[in-house]
DNA sequence: ATTGCAAAGGGGAAAAACACCCTTTTTTGC
DNA sequence: GCAAAAAAGGGTGTTTTTCCCCTTTGCAAT
């Protein structure tokens, strides 16, 4: 039986191509092609789809590769995905493998070498070595992480809305909001609200 | 009878992918992928092809966007060629488009506009996405209306600098730091730092 | 010379952000 | 169920930002 992938990736021409792609592969069907971790979000919920792997580019603006990680790994462990990047950056990369990706690829890989990646995840589990992976897991979890709270937090913060404002946004009481603020300040070593904003665009937390 | 493309790209998984996606076009036929500048030059210089139109990718390694435009520009000055980029960034464009180059496209666009875009610039000779050139324009405006001064203290606002301490760095009372924050929001309509510190990394006035 | 105008600098008050230390409520893991 | 941990909320004081209205300086044009 052929093997069941979804796409997902902002960049709708490259997500459209690489479908056309993987469905010339015999073994492998591409089941759906999202825009970002949102549709995918939606998706994977009401209907009843469950891929044998996710492809998941990096850099999307509405929910990214981060955060759709971070909420697979959540609501479905179980769940492969492989993270598909642009230009390799090792943080963001560790992030991912720490939030239980199985592998990743940067986008100038060729074809058939992309197959063996898909055949590698899908049989073994694993497009690179497994060791390393849960090594790497282990560390990172331990490192910094966000609560669902501070992330949705993260969002709001390169607005010109103020704290208070965030507070009444999100239906919690200013000094929560400070809770976070504090909290995310000692987590990233950052001293002021500009600071938080920086980060918070850097790493697509929001879109601006 | 078919258009004939060439697609010139390093990230191979996506130019052969896309090269699938234009074959799967009736009139259109991709007759070869390049992983950069240099193997495009070399190629349409000894075997003697002219393809319709050139899908030239702006970020590349070896021989990028730019570079290739410029040459193709004095080698073969009439041939059809076209950017398709990650990201859009204006001033790169802005070039290309001064080196001739017939339109662009971001890789997010859909297939249906991308076939679109194939045809305007096969049929007319051009394609601009429209909102894209519009977009470039206001910004372009809109830099011309910000003193020296002011532009120099854009820099500083995302960063962590209180206003006094921009202010020492630049040898400036703190209240003339007030009056380009206070000229800064009017002229941009914003209340806060946090908006300037995001108009400032939207617009490239300063580097994250 | 004088008007004209923009940049630079200032006072002071109110709002927002920051910091620190603390309590209550809710989850979560045995 | 219970203890531990995480999330949410609180008090209080300091610093920074924001806002408005004001003076001085320098330069430029008629």
């Amino acid at each position: 039986m052929s093997k069941s992938i979804v796409i997902v990736d902002d960049h709708v021409l490259f997500g459209q191509s690489l479908k056309g792609l993987v469905d010339s592969f015999d073994d492998y069907r591409v089941k759906a092609v999202y825009k970002n971790g949102k549709e995918l979000q939606e998706n994977l919920r009401k209907m009843d789809l469950r891929p044998d792997l996710i492809l998941l580019d990096i850099r999307m603006p509405v929910m990214d590769g981060l955060q759709t990680m971070q909420w697979l790994k959540q609501e479905f462990p179980k769940q492969k995905a492989m993270a598909l990047t642009m230009e390799d950056d090792e943080e963001i990369l560790l992030k991912m493998l720490g939030l239980g990706c199985r592998g990743y690829l940067v986008k100038d890989i060729d074809p058939d070498k992309f197959k063996q990646a898909l055949d590698s995840v899908v049989d073994t589990g694993y497009y690179v070595d497994k060791e390393v992976m849960e090594e790497l897991e282990r560390k990172e979890r331990s490192k910094e992480q966000f609560s669902e709270r501070e992330i949705e937090f993260l969002q709001y913060v390169c607005t010109e809305m103020t704290y208070k404002e965030i507070a009444a946004e999100m239906r919690l009481s200013p000094k929560t909001i400070d809770g976070y603020r504090e909290s995310l300040f000692v987590k990233l070593d950052i001293k002021s609200r500009v600071g938080l904003a920086v980060y918070a665009i850097k790493n697509n937390f929001c879109t601006i």
